[in-house]
DNA sequence: CTGTTGATAAATGTATACAAAGAATGACGA
DNA sequence: TCGTCATTCTTTGTATACATTTATCAACAG
C-alpha cells in the first residue's frame, strides 16, 4: 500500500470518528511523524481531504479540521434528500430484485438486531452499509455515485453527534424496510416518496439528537 | 500563485477544452516540462484531477484522461437533474428577488445575443454562468454547491461534444426565463418543475448533438 | 511459432534538502 | 501603555535525488 493512501486512510478515520475534533491545526511535520510517513505523501493525502471537504486553509492556522455545526446538519440534508431519492430511484428501475430481496428479509429482523446490544447495532450499521452498496451498484452511474460516496462520508461524520436511540433506530430500520420493499416491486415513484418521509425523520432526529447533546456537553 | 494550482488550472483547461483529449497518457515528467513545473506540484495538481474524476489509473498506461461517451452523459444527467431541481428550489426560497430579476430582464433579450455571432453567444454563455452563480449564492449550502461546481465541470466537458444550435439556444434561453421568474416568485414547485422540463430538453439535445457528431467523425 | 522467464529500462513513489512565505517575539518610539 | 516595525523562527512550497515498482523486450524452451 502506497504511503500517501495509508496517511489518507489514517487522516480520514482520525476526522470521522472524532480522534481529530473539528478546529484541531495539522501540521504537517507533526502528522507526517505521527504517522510515521514522510512529508510527500502526506501533503498528498492532506490535499485529497481538502477536496472532501474534512480540512480547510484556515487563516493564520494553517490547515484544520473543518467544523460540524447544526446548520452543517441541515445543510448537508439538502445534499442527501435529492440525491438518495434519486438513487432509490434509479435502483428500483435497474436493481436486481433479488439482492433487494434478501436485504428486505434482513431488514424485518432489524428489530431483534436494535436490541442485542453493542454487537447487534453493530451489525444493524453494517447492514445498512450493505443496503449503500447494493443501491451505488444499481445505480451504474459513476457521477451519482461519486456525489453519493462524498454525501456518506460527511454523515459518518456528523452520525457521531447524534447518540444512538434505539427508539428511532427501529423507526429508521421500518421506513427503510419500505424504501427497500419499493426497489424489489420496482416503483420507483414509491421508493423516492418513502426515502422523502425517511430523510425527515433522520434529520428531526439528527437535529434534536444534536441539540440535546450540545446541552448536555455545555453542562459537563 | 502556487505552482501546483498553475499546474491544475492548466491541465483542467486543457482537458475541460480538448486539447487534452480523452485517453491521452499524462506522463510525469512530460507534464512538468511543459507546464515549467517540477514533479512535487505537478503530482498534487494530478491527484486533484483524479478526485475530480478528469483523470484516471489505466492499467499499464499510467494516468490517462477520462473518455466521456454517450452514455456518460445520460448518466451525468442523472447527477444533474436531482441537483439543478434542488437547487432552484432553495433559491426560489432564499434568493435576493432583485438579483434574479434582473437576470430575467437579461434573458429576455437573450434571443438577440444568440443571434449576434459569435460574440453574442458568448455573452449568453456568461449570463448562464452569471445566473448559475446567483443560484450558488442563494443556496448557502456549502455541501450542495460543492456538488453542483463538481457537476458543472463535467458539463462543461460535454458541452464540447454537442454544437451549438442556436434554434436549440434560443428555447433553452425561454426554459431558462421560465425558471428564473418561479424563483422571482418565490414558487420553488414551479421551479422545479420547469428545471425538469429544461434538463429533459438539454438531455434530449445533447444525446442528439452528440450522435449526430458521431457520425459526422465517422464519415470524416 | 508461441509462451514464459529474465534482464533492462522507464516510470512512479518517497525522502530530504533547499527556498520562500508567514507568524511570533521583542525592541523601540509615540 | 499601546502600537509598529524589524528580526528570528517556524511552517509551507518546490526541486531533486533516490528507491521501488512496473512495463518492455529479447532470448530460450516447449
Amino acid at each position: 500500500m502506497r504511503a500517501s493512501d495509508k496517511a489518507y486512510r489514517a487522516l480520514l478515520d482520525d476526522i470521522v470518528d472524532g480522534s481529530l475534533a473539528p478546529g484541531t491545526a495539522l501540521a504537517e511535520v507533526e502528522q507526517s511523524e505521527r504517522l510515521g510517513v514522510s512529508r510527500t505523501p502526506l501533503r498528498e493525502a492532506l490535499s485529497q481531504l481538502r477536496k472532501d471537504g474534512l480540512i480547510e486553509q484556515t487563516r493564520g492556522r494553517g490547515l484544520t479540521v473543518t467544523d460540524v455545526s447544526l446548520d452543517d446538519i441541515v445543510e448537508l440534508y439538502e445534499l442527501r434528500q435529492p440525491l438518495e431519492q434519486q438513487a432509490v430511484k434509479l435502483a428500483a428501475q435497474r436493481g436486481n430484485s433479488q439482492i433487494f430481496g434478501q436485504l428486505a428479509a434482513e431488514f424485518r429482523n432489524a428489530e431483534r438486531l436494535i436490541e442485542g446490544g453493542e454487537v447487534g447495532i453493530r451489525a444493524y450499521y453494517q447492514l445498512n452499509e450493505r443496503l449503500d452498496q447494493a443501491i451505488e451498484d444499481a445505480i451504474s452511474s459513476p457521477y451519482l455515485v461519486a456525489a453519493l460516496k462524498s454525501l456518506h462520508l460527511h454523515l459518518a461524520r456528523i452520525r457521531r453527534l447524534s447518540r444512538r436511540d434505539p427508539v428511532r433506530l427501529k423507526a429508521a430500520a421500518i421506513e427503510t424496510l419500505v424504501i427497500i420493499e419499493a426497489i424489489v416491486d420496482r416503483n420507483p415513484e414509491l421508493a423516492a416518496s418513502a426515502t422523502q418521509v425517511h430523510m425527515q425523520q433522520s434529520l428531526k432526529n439528527a437535529l434534536e439528537a444534536a441539540r440535546s447533546r450540545e446541552v448536555t456537553q455545555r453542562v459537563a
